[in-house]
DNA sequence: AACAATATCTTGATCAGTCAAGATAAAATG
DNA sequence: CATTTTATCTTGACTGATCAAGATATTGTT
């Protein structure tokens, strides 16, 4: 006969990249299931069943086979000292060491993982206690509360005056091309008749520059409407 | 009959390790041996016989079971890697970060598998191509040279005026403490009396403060003669 | 040289994380 | 509701890194 020993080993790099995967969904969508944390960490279905029966016993998520699957008090506050640090290390690769915004995803997808707090901490005071990380995302704070950041999705915007407020942070590419072109935190500009059935869009920005991008694109770009 | 396929997958920081090992080995005794290593990476003997077939047969050490062990040029060159790596980023977490020189080692330990090509670079811009880690270990260059520090062990010296130019990284509880006393790279002070039965020395800095330290701590001070 | 001590090597096992592929349950469709 | 599709779960296997413990070689001693 086998004992079942359970898990004895500390909460690896894995373990949080599943909470972050659970959170991300969560927040994206309200709920999640196996597949779709399958599918985001590029894993099959199976392993995410087995490490969600993990998670369960240690109390991170909260498991009903088949049911349902959610992020317990402390999985969430676990997920999100973990997006803290991934926003807080990408933030000081940009303003403190000088690297791209389309170049920081990677690296903190690894630091995050592995700095000691100490050095989190001395990341952080170094910034100023930053709120928003280089793409827009709101950096959790010390006690895990994260601000709202509400914004529409650049492909829903009707015709009109607004500014970006934030960027998906894991398309390298378009990250780089945005910058090429100008399309920047903060930046402003007016957006012309959506001819959806084209799947283009066209931005004026104030330098009287005129940018298309596809609906593609655009769903990765997050704009509030100003009066302007 | 089963087809032996050997390693398919890269050097993870786990072969980081043990090249490091082998190199400091090296630096320290001009050899080594399965049992050395395995003291130092705390690990079983027979854990580092496996891998150093493997890592014969990926030419990065030439390995002849009881026979002999050493690194190969490109073992060696990967070796250095490694360290420049490691003692840039201790160099950098003390100066930029503002982190004591008696808690870098660990972190740049871990840190120095996993930072980009591309944020070393900028490490080593940001701090002026330098030559010396916080502990006074010569860094590599990015060709793999690596200058030696001639230092004599602190309780090898006879009396006299001396010049800490080196202190052994590894040990943050001595750091620690010679912190506290003022000892520092550069710092320069007389050596009195060595007198060895008793297993301690007596130091006096110009600020005329006695200093008394064991042998043991002694022996991972290195110093160079001064003229004054 | 013969024996003891030490260093090294081999073998079989374990652990975390994973996949493949077949089993099962739930949801959707007619 | 019966059937098909889809989602999920289970099982057995594999990989890299490791250890324990026994086998073997090398070295040192008398």
């Amino acid at each position: 006969m086998k004992i079942e020993l359970g898990w004895l080993l500390m909460a690896t790099s894995t373990v949080e990249n599943y909470l972050k995967a659970v959170l991300r969904q969560e927040e994206a969508t309200g709920s999640t299931t196996v597949g779709e944390v399958a599918k985001e960490l590029a894993v099959t279905p199976g392993t995410v069943t087995t490490m969600m029966k993990h998670l369960d016993e240690e109390k991170l998520v909260d498991y009903q086979p088949r049911k349902s699957l959610s992020l317990t008090l402390e999985g969430r506050s676990a997920a999100l000292k973990v997006v803290r640090r991934h926003r807080l290390i990408e933030l000081f690769l940009v303003q403190i060491m000088g690297l791209d915004w389309s170049e920081v995803h990677e690296e903190a997808e690894i630091l995050e993982h592995v700095i000691s707090d100490r050095l989190l901490d001395r990341i952080d005071v170094m910034l100023g206690e930053p709120t928003h990380d280089p793409h827009g995302d709101p950096i959790p704070d010390r006690d895990g509360n994260l601000a709202q950041v509400e914004a529409t999705p650049l492909d829903e915007a009707e015709g009109g005056n607004y500014r970006i407020v934030r960027v998906s942070d894991d398309d390298s590419d378009l990250l780089g091309w945005l910058d090429e072109n100008g399309l920047t935190i903060g930046e402003e500009f007016a957006l012309a008749h959506p001819n959806r059935a084209a799947g283009v869009l066209e931005i004026s920005r104030s330098t009287g520059a005129k940018v298309q991008l596809g609906v593609q694109a655009a769903g990765q770009v997050f704009v509030e409407a100003i009066s302007a």
